[in-house]
DNA sequence: TGACTATACGGAGACTGTCTCCGGTTAGCA
DNA sequence: TGCTAACCGGAGACAGTCTCCGTATAGTCA
């Protein structure tokens, strides 16, 4: 893996300021962790995460009391992603089945951040208290804004929830990154879903 | 849960005999492990188990090298009722969508004998060399024989694979434990996948 | 019935990972 | 320069997995 371009992930909402020590050993927490998720999924050794970063497993602890809180500040500009993709998704004005296959391709490559990553996300979704909640909330009102587009053609069956539909995706996600399954399968299993989602009108 | 006939598990295909003391053992652990993962879902401590069973964790890793084989000595007669619920299905000659409803129903039942079980079988079903493999098949057969079924009515959407089916089926499953939701939101999943997989002449 | 041996038993303990506690250190401020 | 709130680190408690090997015994054969 290259050099994950080193931002320097300013603390977000709570501005506090952080004590020089602290602010540096967060973002070495914050490289190792990359590195170690993406060798072994979201479910790498967090000691080994300290160990890498060259701090003990308490200073770990004390700036991400959960494995959650870690993975969500790795997620900073992912909210912002995904927002990018479903708008772009509706600005380029394609019919509502290219529009859904372009949407749901990203969906699925923003949740397999890691291995591990789609379950862990996928559980956040009704778990107010996680601190992954909020992405997950981000990622629904994107999907929200593709399937209102989609609406506005007149070919969303009715009674399609926004919310079902984000669900059924996320299982294909955490399906795919459990069973090591490639775009080969997941297409056409995206491809039912489309079916399932729009009328049958003029169907390709 | 209440005694779950003590079927004393005759074994399989191996027609070796078992030594007296290695069978009662060998119940015993089965008893203790249906109970360990009702508790506490599939992965469940197995050391736990060897103790309530009464007999030390060599006992237990010898009869089961992996947890897999256990989950797999658990499900000795669920490839029946799995194969049962599916020619049922077919037998009942209700309409393709009734039919679809009432086996996927059954189908969600199944994978989800504990908590984690549909995730153990989802990732079973890409593994040749685990234990629950041929549960899969077991499975994949029977979803096989609703789709012919269905095809049969000719309301069987062109192109739809039945593995694709059993994989967006068990992915909800497999959601449906991991996040805690009932049959109040995996219903609406199910209606988008059966929309997706028929065709929408006399759509409901 | 009394050995004999293949088979099975069990639990100590090595190993891995999570998470806490608290004595020691240090950044930032007056 | 000195003070203190904030921070550090790693030993170690805890839990789970899995193996190894000395001990026990079921089943058999004379």
């Amino acid at each position: 893996m290259g050099s994950v371009t080193a931002d320097t992930v300013v603390s977000e909402d709570d501005a506090r300021p952080m004590r020089a020590d602290a602010r540096r050993n967060y973002d070495k927490l914050i490289a190792a962790a990359r590195e170690v998720f993406a060798e072994s999924g979201a479910a790498g050794s967090l000691d080994e995460i300290a160990k890498r970063a060259g701090v003990g497993a308490g200073t770990l602890y004390r700036h991400f009391p959960t494995r959650d809180d870690l993975i969500d500040a790795l997620m900073r500009d992912w909210t912002d992603r995904v927002a990018a993709d479903s708008e772009e998704a509706v600005a380029a004005g394609l019919p509502p089945r290219e529009t859904l296959n372009n949407w749901f391709e990203a969906f699925l490559g923003h949740i397999t951040l890691h291995r591990g990553a789609a379950a862990k996300i996928n559980a956040a979704m009704d778990d107010p208290a996680s601190p992954i909640y909020r992405k997950c909330q981000a990622l629904g009102t994107a999907n929200d804004r593709v399937l209102d587009y989609v609406r506005e053609t007149g070919q969303l069956r009715e009674g399609v929830d926004s919310r079902h539909v984000m669900r059924l995706v996320s299982s294909i996600a955490t399906l795919s990154d459990d069973a090591r399954i490639g775009a080969a399968e997941t297409a056409p299993m995206l491809g039912i879903i489309v079916d399932g989602i729009l009328v049958d009108t003029a169907s390709s």
